[in-house]
DNA sequence: ATTCAATGTCATCTG
DNA sequence: CTCAGATGACATTGA
């Protein structure tokens, strides 16, 4: 309850610095004293309680989050702000009015109502007791107050009154607080006239400048130029190198006028609904992970609770309710998992046995996926099953294997160490992730073989793979039929020392030792171009890709050439005009007018203007050096 | 019969 | 120099 406190009167005052800057007065000393301000939707800039409170006292601390700085909420705070710099930086009052016109006809509280509501919210006792006197309290200092009072409550559009409490009723209400909010604004309107009349006055007076602003210079007699218009030209200095500078300004100032008309209703409407459904709700699911925290020891309808089902339900209308609901369920969401997070990092050493066997399969099965991106591993993996996937084959390799089994035992006989190295070496190094519980607690594996340990994984594989059986690779083949007790497979995978053994120890003839060479060279070979093809691909995707940023970003760049080269010309026309009314009213010594079509203006860095001669010569030399800039432009 | 994509193989280069 | 890997070019194969 502290924080909500804190909360609201932060708020309340960065909703007075908020009116005081749109030129609303307001008595502040009378708000601070309850507590109960208004919970203030809009933000007041970098000291906003928008900042100060949700984010830095729920989320950094109580919920022990940090903020991501692609938070949504964070979206939102920043885009308020910029909004409201907009509406500061607008300097067009003449807009004014009927801003803050819809600003009070959206907003203006009706302070019945929520008078109404803060008495009858307190049907829990254990809020009532501590809210009613805060809200008494708070009425009290709302009751016979200005314009600024009612501005404020109205901006409160999570109102303190649902933070004390009761929803339904809350909801049922809503559409009728709005129809009485008109109601009162209007009559607010008929008994605070001064109120408005200040802000149209002063928005009037600002505006009067704007327009004397806007308007062109008074007649010049020679070359005494007010202020303003030196200022506008010396803008023209440096036109070439201001223009694009400016174009971002520039595009913003040409895009944004309707939303600079619909800024404070924007302010209004949108933050009243989305933005503030969003902001109500997180801070509902921040509410509400402060009361899980508390929720042990605090009752049921503790005031943390409420308050977050105050907030959430405050959403009001149905699209309100949509919205929140949705985010707040994503909110929701979140915590629930935190909690379960916490409760599988508490509950790690009861987990379910089974369970844990699924995600080791899953492990598995993600590590044999990924495995395929991989190069040798998905090489491997594939050549694996290849040689495996012939039934034919492996109808003859049983038979082969028996054969090649007792010629292993007379190679071992012979020499032994040999033998060793080689079986020392197998596949299950390379797969051992993957084979590993396979083939050895199968009875075959018991043979020390290679062979045999291969022809269990050929099985293996064949048990998995009997869909769609391949043929041996002609290298298979070939190996086959010279009676290693290899296959091409292992042949091509053993490291080259046991390769080198292999061709040393066997007695094999010089074409036997270049078939195996070759096989060994051919089936690296393959991989090796699945590998590059692969690479290849992957590469073209990528490219691709990047095409298409760069013909998005290509397109970006050409619209704002586009909407550079429109502003310039609109700012020559600008400059054209501005020259031909200034060259109505300069005179010469003789007291003639000057031609426009002679003379030029000319604007110093010091703001001093001058007229200048026209000439030819510079004018043909300027446009040549333009048009070599286009060419030059041109040519890349 | 032709086309085309996938795959295997060879030659060559590089580390 | 050898080996392993990468890659372009060509051949083969199957749909």
């Amino acid at each position: 309850m502290h924080h909500i406190k804190k909360y609201f009167t932060e708020g309340l005052i960065q909703f007075t610095i908020l009116l005081s800057l749109i030129g609303v007065r307001v008595d502040v000393d009378t708000y601070l004293s309850g507590y109960f301000s208004p919970l203030i939707e809009t933000d007041g800039g970098p000291s906003s309680a928008f900042i100060q409170t949700p984010f830095h006292h729920y989320r950094d601390t109580a919920a022990g989050h940090h903020v991501h700085p692609k938070c949504p909420e964070l979206d939102y705070f920043f885009t308020s702000r910029r909004l409201l710099n907009e509406v500061r930086a607008l300097g067009s009052p003449a807009r004014f009015p009927t801003r803050v016109s819809a600003w009070l006809v959206h907003l203006v509280p009706d302070e019945g109502s929520d008078g109404d509501e803060l008495h009858e919210l307190p049907e829990d006792p254990d809020n009532q007791e501590v809210n009613t006197e805060n809200h008494r309290e708070e009425n009290d200092h709302r009751a016979g107050e200005g314009f600024g009072l009612s501005l404020s409550q109205d901006c409160t559009v999570s109102r303190p009154c649902c933070a004390s409490g009761e929803l339904s009723k809350e909801e049922t209400l809503l559409n009728e607080e709005e129809e009485e909010d008109v109601k009162d604004e209007k009559k607010q309107e008929q008994t605070n006239p001064s109120s408005l009349n200040q802000l149209t006055q002063s928005s009037a007076l600002e505006q009067e400048d704007l327009v004397v602003s806007g308007s062109l210079p008074p007649p010049l007699s020679g070359l005494e130029l007010p202020p303003r218009l030196q200022d506008f030209l010396s803008d023209f200095e440096e036109f070439d190198s201001i223009v694009p500078q400016h174009m971002s300004d520039l595009e913003a100032d040409l895009s944004n006028p309707i939303s600079y008309d619909v800024s404070l209703q924007d302010a209004m409407v949108t933050r009243g609904d989305s933005a503030n459904c969003r902001s109500a709700s997180s801070r509902a699911q921040l509410f509400r992970l402060e009361s899980t925290n508390s929720s042990h020891s605090d009752p049921p309808h503790s005031s943390a609770g409420i308050l977050s089902s105050s907030l959430f339900c405050l959403s009001g209308n149905s699209s309100r309710n949509e919205t929140s609901s949705s985010q707040l369920g994503g909110y929701l969401d979140e915590a629930v998992f935190e909690h379960i997070n916490m409760l599988d990092l508490c509950n790690l050493g009861t987990i379910d046995p089974q369970m844990l066997d699924d995600m080791q399969g899953d492990m598995d099965t993600q590590w044999m996926e990924d495995s395929d991106s991989g190069l040798s591993l998905e090489s491997s993996s594939r050549s694996v099953a290849s040689p495996s996937s012939s039934s034919d084959s492996f109808g003859e390799d049983e038979s082969g294997a028996t054969g090649c089994s007792s010629e292993v035992e007379s190679l071992s006989s012979k020499g032994g160490a040999c033998a060793a190295s080689y079986y020392d070496w197998s596949p299950v190094d390379l797969h051992e992730n993957i084979w590993h519980d396979h083939t050895y607690s199968s009875t075959q594996a018991h043979n020390s073989t290679s062979s045999n340990w291969f022809t269990a994984i050929k099985q293996e594989v064949m048990s998995e793979d009997e869909a769609e059986p391949e043929e041996m690779s002609r290298d298979e083949h070939r190996v086959q039929a010279m009676g290693l007790p290899f296959s091409a497979f292992q042949i091509v995978n053993m490291p080259v020392e046991n390769f080198l053994e292999l061709l040393d120890r066997q007695n094999l003839s010089g074409s036997d030792v270049t078939l195996l060479r070759d096989v060994r060279r051919r089936g690296k070979n393959k991989l090796a171009a699945q590998n590059c093809r692969k690479r290849k691909l992957d590469a073209i995707v990528g490219l691709q890709g990047e095409v298409e940023s760069l013909m998005v970003q290509r397109d970006a760049l050409l619209r704002q050439r586009d909407h550079t080269a429109k502003a310039l010309s609109a700012a020559a026309e600008q400059f054209e005009a501005l020259s031909r009314t200034m060259f109505n009213h300069i005179r010469d010594e003789y007291g003639h007018p000057l031609n426009a079509e002679h003379y030029t203006l000319h604007c110093s860095a010091n703001g001093r203007v001058m007229v200048q001669p026209r000439t030819n010569t510079t004018s043909r030399t300027m446009k040549g050096s333009k048009t070599v800039k286009r060419k030059k432009d041109k040519k890349p």
